[in-house]
DNA sequence: AAAACAAATAAGCCGATGCTTATATGTGGC
DNA sequence: GCCACATATAAGCATCGGCTTATTTGTTTT
């Protein structure tokens, strides 16, 4: 699970969107499918591609397999970020609200 | 400056590692190539690529470029890990710095 | 102006990548 | 067992991406 991996797996845009479905609930690849007009090979070959990042975990429940987003996941890249924090911009909403979210 | 044109610029090792070094202090393209074993020409499409991606910044000084990092640069990163960030574990020492170094 | 050096660009090569279609594997229901 | 459905895998194709070499552009030095 190295962060190239992981960069390469964010670095499509499909991959990206699909992870962010995930994020807003698991599902089933044919869930994940509705409204993304991709097939259903390029979808698993996909989420085998996030499964090998680390980014997704999945779980087989009888003939279909749910995937869900691994809360680990994305570690990595922020630590990378982190890395050069010195160069964030010093007033973002993003960071706000984050630190909201982790002051307490 | 697309969300997607950051993520192909970070999606390669060569092009993470200039930037990292960069990181570390602004320099023009021949200081950069210093153990690196990369050609002038790769390293300058490299460059190149960050640029346009908005990582990085350019400015002609005599016969040389000095680049260095762009502050801007990683704010849609940081925008799109901070939308997921229900997901990213509760105690992270990246973060927990982060926090030390935000929290004033 | 000419030579020397820094960087950018052009063109081509080749491996990586995302897609397709076709087929295989797994699982539940009849 | 057999069929239907969910997912994975194989194989091939077209495009993309990072590299190379060669050349061009820009700037300083003499």
């Amino acid at each position: 699970m190295t962060e190239n991996i992981i960069f390469k797996a964010l670095s499509d845009p499909t991959r990206r969107a699909i992870f962010d479905k995930l994020a807003g609930g698991g599902r089933n690849a044919t869930a994940l499918r509705e409204g993304m007009e991709i097939s259903q090979s390029a979808m698993s070959q996909h989420l085998s591609v996030l499964r090998e990042a680390g980014l997704v975990r999945e779980e087989r429940q009888g003939r279909y397999v749910h995937y869900e987003v691994e809360p680990q996941g994305l570690l990595l890249l922020i630590r990378w970020l982190a890395k050069y924090r010195t160069y964030w911009p010093a007033r973002v909403d993003a960071l706000k609200a984050l630190l909201k979210d982790m002051d307490q």
